[in-house]
DNA sequence: GTTTTCTACCTCGGAGTCGATATATCTTGT
DNA sequence: ACAAGATATATCGACTCCGAGGTAGAAAAC
């Protein structure tokens, strides 16, 4: 998602693209060379994204990439319908966050958020005692659990607060094209 | 690392394992069991853990798993010098401080949060041109991404805060701990 | 009395990732 | 002229994890 999420920007070569990504995921942790390279070749396998050989402007000769329809249409998909872990797993929620303006219908993003903003929304139960009843947070002896449940807690309103705004703001311009739509 | 970790409080089972680590990690995402069952049969060969097969209270047998002296002496090791994916990624950070309290010494605990300092006080440049030159959050053009970098840099800030206010409470009580064996 | 459901454990194959290694190109220093 | 170092692409083996499937016991539903 990544990779196609920056070549829809413009086109960049592998090299590039290592960096961008490796600044993006789980913010800069360097991705590995044997995995940007095969997943390069498997989208453009699937005919996501087509290469061109450039001389090297610094070094060695580059492959520009460049995304294709095809690939277009799958980076839309996945963001429309985003699988599971893209909604439960922090980094992988912040990369398809750092793509969603490219799904261009408000509408449309307006329900991914409102699929993260459900999933913040579920109380969060993370210790159980011996009999696996909850344990509240004031009932942790641990100071490092009590800590996480308060970080995660106030982090979790952080980000409700934003979703909550924004998806308002796109109700509200998808009503507005609506109404033009429906005078027109 | 989370199994070890919920066996220091209490033996359990691998069912009941499961469900306590689905909690935690990455909050109530399931672990598989194809994951959890091989884990355990390897911590049993590095005899971290020992199995007692026990009648199933409610159901089919279970094996009552508890840690070993070599089981608590791995999970310190590991708790001491945590990889660098424990101290830069989330999901992996999380479940680290849910058992930092076994480390027992407040100065090696001191020392692991002041890793996740060290790492949350780099500057996050998420975001650049095609000539690679960073862009501010203010110049983006994606709602989406402005809304990531703020939310990023107000739970930064948050984790921050408790960071610091926990280490000094560790050092100050490590200071007592050093005083009174100085005085004894 | 039979099926379904929940508990509980285990294995296998496939997918994804990493680290190590290899190769080629161009620039810079000596 | 040559070596060193950054740029740039690629492959391979090892490892981890998941999902699907299988076994089995006990309780609950029909």
């Amino acid at each position: 998602m990544a990779i196609l999420g920056f070549l829809r920007d413009f086109p960049l070569h592998g090299y590039d693209l290592k960096n961008r990504v490796a600044s993006l995921a789980g913010h800069v942790r360097p991705i590995a060379d044997g995995t940007l390279y095969p997943t390069i070749k498997k989208l453009e396998d699937a005919q996501c994204l087509t290469r061109r050989t450039a001389p090297g402007s610094v070094a060695a000769p580059r492959h520009m990439l460049e995304i294709t329809q095809t690939g277009t249409d799958q980076l839309r998909r996945w963001l429309r319908d985003p699988e599971p872990g893209f909604v439960t797993d922090d980094n992988k929620w912040y990369v398809l966050l750092a793509f969603l303006h490219h799904l261009e219908n408000p509408r449309e993003q307006a329900l991914v958020l409102a699929r993260r903003r459900e999933f913040l929304d579920q109380p969060a139960q993370l210790f159980f005692d011996e009999q696996g009843a909850p344990i509240p947070p004031e009932r942790l002896e641990s100071p490092f659990r009590k800590g996480l449940m308060q970080i995660h807690r106030s982090t979790n309103l952080t980000e409700i607060d934003w979703l909550d705004r924004q998806v308002a703001d796109l109700n509200r311009r998808a009503g507005f094209t609506v109404h033009q739509r429906d005078g027109s």
